[in-house]
DNA sequence: GTCCATGTTCTTTA
DNA sequence: CTAAAGAACATGGA
């Protein structure tokens, strides 16, 4: 499910219902989704506020009060959404967290993960920046950055950039939707990519990805932002699980092929090879 | 029953 | 040794 601009909008959802709430008690119902094994994630966490919530790649990131910090990653099916305490408790409900009120409110609020495939996690990093072997943020990367780092790999452009170390917060759909835009075909090598090439790829990396934050995201199935709404971007996909449908630039029938195990899908004329 | 799914990581292969 | 390809993880829907 989440891709950078589906993490970016749960971020930006959750941010203004849970920064300076102090936690008041953790649920930890499956204690296998926290990394390290074997630490006590509530012990750690009870009573101390959240004082920052941001994205790196498709991470959230959590920093408390005390400095110590953990990241949440939502992995395929993941979600992390904020419900009063009498909403019911669905299935794969693995941590809840009660968030004391605000001084001038008087709603008790509860942030809820809930994960089914359980792909996802959350990654405890006590005080020590989170390990971080990610590629540039994509949203301020440039195309020399972008070029630099292509260059030194010789697969597919797809299989590249869904690569977190080359680039961080790329997932299948928007690998997909920014390769249609560029007009490059998603098997021509990395590092074959001419100078020009990598200039339009990442200024639509940004625009696509920006398009899809205005929009709140993709939902194909699970995706659901912080207050549990629904994104929209999906409806604007080009290319993303339409094969066989007329491409919208040029009505050829989008192709659907397999790369690095995942489906693929393009034009075969906009994107020539 | 089969195949497929928004992701990451470990193992195998070349 | 390294880079790239493939399998594995767990659940649910078509």
């Amino acid at each position: 499910m989440p891709e950078l601009p589906e993490v970016q909008t749960v971020v930006d959802t959750l941010s203004p219902r849970i920064l300076g709430r102090s936690i008041a008690r953790v649920d930890l119902r499956r204690s296998d989704i926290v990394d390290p094994a074997g630490i006590d994630l509530p012990q750690l966490i009870t009573g101390r506020t959240v004082t920052s919530l941001t994205r790196r790649g498709k991470r959230i990131v959590f920093t408390l009060d005390d400095g110590n910090l953990f990241y949440i990653h939502l992995g395929m099916t993941g979600r992390l959404t904020i419900e009063t305490p009498d909403a019911a408790i669905r299935k794969h409900t693995h941590l809840i967290l009660s968030l004391n009120p605000e001084p001038r409110t008087l709603t008790p609020l509860e942030l809820r993960f809930v994960d089914p495939r359980r792909f996802g996690g959350i990654w405890w990093c006590g005080k020590d920046a989170p390990k971080d072997t990610m590629g540039p943020e994509p949203l301020t990367i440039t195309a020399n950055e972008l070029a630099t780092r292509l260059k030194k790999t010789h697969r597919p452009i797809k299989n590249a950039l869904m690569d977190q170390r080359v680039i961080a917060g790329l997932g299948n759909i928007y690998v997909d939707e920014s390769l249609h835009a560029a007009g490059i075909h998603p098997l021509t090598f990395a590092d074959r990519l001419k100078p020009a090439q990598v200039a339009r790829l990442t200024k639509c990396i940004k625009s696509v990805l920006n398009k899809a934050i205005r929009h709140r995201g993709s939902t194909l199935r699970d995706y659901l932002d912080g207050e549990g709404k629904a994104g929209q971007f999906q409806k604007l996909h080009r290319v993303y699980a339409r094969d066989g449908e007329p491409c919208l630039n040029c009505s050829t029938l989008i192709k659907r092929i397999v790369l690095g195990g995942r489906s693929t899908c393009f034009c075969p004329t906009c994107q020539r090879r």
